[in-house]
DNA sequence: CTGTTAGCGCCTTCAC
DNA sequence: GTGAAGGCGCTAACAG
């Protein structure tokens, strides 16, 4: 197949390659007439140009790299669809890499991401991640780097999160509200920051409220489902006075349902249970479930925006430019929660 | 900031860019000597291949693109899950495009691969779309094609789907088998090959079962939940008969668990529900949903496969590469379902 | 075993 | 208004 490119076009049309391509770019110094017979041939053969040869030249690539723990999870794909819109806005490209919580698949790809393969960055760490010497490849290459939801501290760039430390709070208070006198704390990983805000907000609520923290109510989990149920189990055999759980990230509600059902423990009845989740169908499990929802397609947007800025004027992105949105504390039962649906693309929102 | 290329790594070392070129490509005509200086010193430097130069050159991007209607759905989430899997066991990378199950940006999009961006796409057609030329032109520029879920009959190429037709035997079945004599179908968009073989497999499960198909009770709904939620109001309401509801996807669930709630219908007793759907959380409803799984992560994974197999063995995708896998009907309540947490990825699959 | 040369397709000075 | 030439960084044929 021969391909159609700028000399092809020249060929055909008896010009030069450079005409060509300042006439598809639509420069000022080619005449209209030249401009329409190149245009027209371009359309007419399915002429797209060659965005490798494109980006060789112009050292950008029009292109960002998103690497996240996973996607099989309602957050991230909620934020892929706000990052998407923006990019797609912006009439970039975007790449995703998954590391499945893993150290070293994060590592391989934050190395790779630095040979210029993208002109800017949104991640979020993997839990595994103790070390973030990868990280300042980037940093030295000039990639600029923007963090949301799971950011590191250790990096100075750019953070999206939402209020981590006010919903922790607020959580835990809920749960106070309704009763709740000996509330354990669930989390993922005690080195990802957003499960240490998130305790933070449950010790200072508990303390608050005239509570006693105590570090045996406090269960470390992993990616795990399986011992994650285990561990729950375990905790709710261990201490039987325990009236309620707060789960700080979805799988580790689902972990909780299971360990409760296992147990015959009925829910909110024996226990309750609140979680930061973003699954819609979560709406459809009546009194049973309070969450925490975070504004992820929200976030997303946010992210991408203030990646976008740094890289279409050029400068870096700065700790400054940090952005802490709010998330939302769904009560189910007593007040009636609609169904929320996925926001989809309307008007692109003005990139500034 | 100097780049570091394969022209400094030479200065540097002196030797010629086709020397420090082969070593790092692990050549067997240079000396081990040689490529230990060579690698220490790219090491050293952090030195990463321009992937555009190569790109470039070779006529090969080591990209795939994926065009999916959204990713804010769980069948799309891991399906992309599995097909980041197979991309990097083969050292390709993953290219995101969402078309919100709009028309004219899956027309862009197609366009916009057809340039070379991508070595082969994997593809879920939008709703919309009900013209195909768009896809025709990546048939002429030879870009290998594979859809997955959502299939489009008129291209002569390779789909993975799952059981539609049997499925939707399946589950109409079932609803028949717990005692519903007035089953409506809901489904999405009439124009998708996936919602009209689950309504054929509806269709004939109901004649089987000498129950009348009556028109009425198939409901064509949309992309808007608020809309699908009076679509099924207005059915039940006209239809008082009505016991049993089938959802061919996963949102139409959703908007009949809402339509039943505001017209105070209760699950199971007085409608029974099943549905496609990919939400696990849906195992903590207990018995009010039955579900059809469809495995979504084995979905990308082989249309991943197809795809690589095409692209590395460069030949053409064929019709006859299609593949059908089997999706579980669900049925909880009775039985015991455990949460099945979603595949991470192990040991990658060999890609045969 | 190593070096020289010639592009991949595009953009962009510089020349006319 | 148009053309010629050089080079982005890499690879691969051809020499030696």
């Amino acid at each position: 197949m021969a391909s159609v490119n700028l000399k092809r076009l020249a060929q055909e049309l008896n010009l030069s390659i450079s005409t060509v391509s300042r006439a598809l770019s639509d420069s000022y110094e080619v005449s209209q007439e030249t401009k329409d017979r190149v245009r027209a041939l371009a359309q007419q053969l399915n002429y797209e140009p060659n965005p490798y040869a494109s980006s060789l030249r112009r050292q950008r690539s029009k292109t960002i790299g998103v690497v996240i723990p996973e996607v099989a999870n309602n957050f991230f794909s909620l934020a892929i669809n706000g990052i998407e819109e923006i990019a797609r806005y912006n009439g970039y490209h975007v790449l995703i890499y998954l590391t499945h919580d893993d150290y070293s698949r994060e590592l391989s790809i934050a190395q790779h991401l630095a040979s210029g393969r993208a002109d800017g960055i949104l991640m979020s760490v993997a839990s595994e991640s103790l070390d973030f010497s990868h990280l300042d490849i980037l940093k030295t290459k000039n990639v600029p780097l923007v963090f949301f939801d799971r950011v590191c501290e250790e990096i100075a760039t750019a953070n999206v999160t939402t209020d981590d430390y006010d919903s922790g709070y607020k959580a835990t208070e809920h749960l106070i509200s309704v009763g709740c006198r000996s509330i354990a704390y669930l989390l993922v990983s005690s080195n990802l920051s957003i499960g240490q805000k998130r305790m933070q907000g449950y010790l200072d609520a508990l303390r608050d409220h005239g509570l006693a923290a105590d570090a045996d109510l406090v269960v470390n989990g992993g990616n795990e489902h399986e011992q994650n149920v285990a561990l729950i189990k375990a905790l709710l055999q261990r201490r039987p006075d325990i009236d309620g759980l707060f789960a700080s990230v979805e799988s580790l509600a689902m972990s909780s349902y299971q360990a409760c059902q296992d147990l015959q423990l009925s829910i909110p009845q024996d226990i309750k249970i609140i979680s930061f989740s973003n699954l819609e169908i979560a709406a459809l499990l009546g009194p049973s479930l309070t969450t925490i929802t975070q504004p992820a397609y929200d976030i997303g947007k946010e992210a991408a925006k203030i990646l976008f800025q740094a890289i279409t004027k050029n400068r870096p992105v700065l700790p400054s430019h940090s952005v802490e949105l709010k998330s939302e504390l769904i009560v189910r039962g007593s007040t009636t929660v609609a169904y929320k649906p996925t926001p989809t693309a309307n008007q692109p929102t003005e990139a500034s």
